[in-house]
DNA sequence: TATGAATGAGGCTTCATTCAT
DNA sequence: AATGAATGAAGCCTCATTCAT
């Protein structure tokens, strides 16, 4: 994205043009935006040009058509987010302190990033029919589920974690508590009251998720 | 809906006809099916009107627009669910079984209504505008947080439960992993296989559901 | 069509409006002229509605797109020249009369329908993808074979036509002077000049087709 | 066009290109396959490029527009076509054997000339505007009607041809006749079967053809 | 209460063409 | 001589909504 910001090569004005990666970063963004924003149908490929530095015509010479930038846009998305988590060090922490980490980082990462939550919210709401398509997204999770595999092996065999605990039910349950509490948002304070969305309710919110996930995995005994 | 086939009023040909209710409560039902499965600018009001046993012209007729219909149909949506909601008898358990009962039935309960579910979904994609006008619906809602407050007030005044547990975090919490199951199993199950939402991973999970929430409002030495 | 002369029911202003087949005329006219004039990618939606005493909007109410207006234009292209071609009374004359009868007259007709011939010339410029998958034109056109059959039976059984002349060939024969005379002017009288196309020359080709068919279809020692 | 396999004047390495002609040729080609195949508004600028082993800005370059490139590509056409008839010796025949091998060819050659039928068919939906601009085009065409001048001048010194007949006539009646058979085949064969269009159905037709055009031509008393 | 016909605003997309290197 | 990127005008079509009976 700093792409974006290079001088341009030989001082003209319209430096930024011609350059055509830049281009497509910044359709992209817009996209993002936008779809996160409405929806895939009540989003407008006007709007999303008019976000742009570029004119609604290039979008459909990068992508082309609505749909196809929609395709690329919850890609485009995903990767963003998940490159985020790739970045977590955990080798070096005991399995549990490892996983309580995991969560807390996953809660908080959803949070700031309701426009990746949203954009996963539309694709359920359309049966995830783009994301089923979609093989690039489908590898970009596979390193989630290492991890927590990874945490796992290591737990069961310091002998601290249950011998039936299960990577992908963990990360359902990780994900369930993470991603509610910023897709749901709106309805639930609209209901309940927004404290639990204040600061100190998300600190308590992340702390019980926390103790909720760990209290889960661990045999009774040694139970926190 | 057995209105429908209540008697015509009179000796009329039309039978069904010139029952307002009835028609009402048919263009509702294709509104909650349409709007659930296509969200909310993606349904059209005429694939409603070809839901129905009556005609377009008849949707404006007894609901003003579209944006009004879904506004009804929303309410009908919630009144449906938490109808069912209201039947459950908890006051006769011990404070755990009532509250392991109504997780479980939770569960289940969104699990059998995935139009409701969808609906909301496309309520918090629309940050919940015309939830939030519905004092109806907030109306609704008001009997589940009651029902976790008595389980509460009885769990800690056996002093089993947690001195510091919110109905509101336990309500969060209950949702959350209920909620999820059902919204995001089209990306989930896209991502990371289908195997969760078979009869028997979904057995697995509702177990672990109810076990997570026990497990977070009980004092450490006593939970199980 | 004269339905749309017909009274406005009230006398209101608006009379004709609310009169469907009326309106269905009234475009499909619109279209045969714009059609035949510009080719089906050539022409205009926009000028098709000019032409017409409703909108573009309607267009799209009675016939759902471009292409279906131009299949149902086709065929009533058809139905229109075909009709005209069935008021011919062929029986009571002997059937050498008779067919230089119906060659004179096709010749004529063919002229007389311009617009006709350009929708058939635009037609085999589409390879006839249209015309193919209308069996209402197909059957419009089993008429002229059937009364060529008849009067090549008629002759043969008089003695005077060879024994091996086929109704389709003849339809063929026939056919190609008469219509290339209408489709091919424009080219023709660029390179050629445009007398043949005048009165004068047009009354001498016409004489030339008949005497043409004719000798095609007598044995050798009648030949005129 | 075995000037693109000409080799490269030097020994430069991009080969083929370089040479002007050669693409020219090649664009040319592209453009009469596209333009013969959906006519002159459904072609598109970009498929001509696609077939072409150039780019589309190099048929802005060599020609301005697609109106231009397709001027070109309509006297290429002729060009070619008419190229093959010049070819044809007809003088140390009889008048009335040069006639048939004249009338026979021609069928031949229209049918082994689609493109150019189908060019000539978009011309006249577009009122030989093109064409009637083209002074190449109409210089092509003189030596048809020399031809066919020559061969009357000679069955009428033989006596044997009527004293009427008219050389532009008699071309009119070939090309009908000719031309017909490959520019209506997808509707004839459409209406009334592919018979006709198969090879023996053509070689019939073929054969009442030359029949046709010499029986016009003849006295009565000598006719065949 | 009921209905088929009518509508205007606005959405997505295409296409020939030109720019900048 | 050659090319990828950029453009604006215009085309087809959809949709919620209202009219006239």
């Amino acid at each position: 994205m700093n792409i974006e910001n290079a001088d341009p090569p030989s001082g003209r004005k319209s430096g930024w043009k011609q350059n055509p990666e830049a281009v497509r970063q910044d359709i992209l963004h817009a996209a993002i935006a936008e779809f996160a924003e409405k929806g895939l149908s009540t989003a407008r490929v006007d709007d999303i040009a008019a976000k742009t530095k570029t004119s609604k015509r290039m979008i459909y010479y990068y992508f082309d058509d609505k749909q196809t930038l929609y395709e690329h846009a919850l890609e485009a998305a995903y990767a963003q987010v998940r490159q985020g988590e790739n970045a977590l060090q955990l080798d070096h922490l005991s399995p549990q302190d490892a996983l309580a980490k995991l969560v807390a980082f996953t809660f908080d990462h959803h949070r700031n990033h309701p426009d990746f939550i949203r954009m996963v919210m539309i694709e359920n709401v359309h049966h995830a029919e783009t994301l089923a398509k979609s093989e690039a997204i489908q590898k970009l999770n596979i390193p989630v589920i290492e991890k927590l595999a990874a945490i796992c092996t290591r737990g069961q065999a310091d002998g601290i974690f249950r011998t039936d605990v299960d990577p992908t039910v963990l990360h359902w349950q990780i994900s369930a508590l993470s991603f509610f509490n910023v897709s749901n948002r709106p309805t639930f304070s609209a209901l309940f009251g927004d404290q639990l969305f204040a600061e100190a309710g998300q600190a308590a919110l992340r702390e019980q998720v926390v103790h909720m996930v760990l209290a889960s995995v661990y045999k009774s005994k040694d139970r926190p």
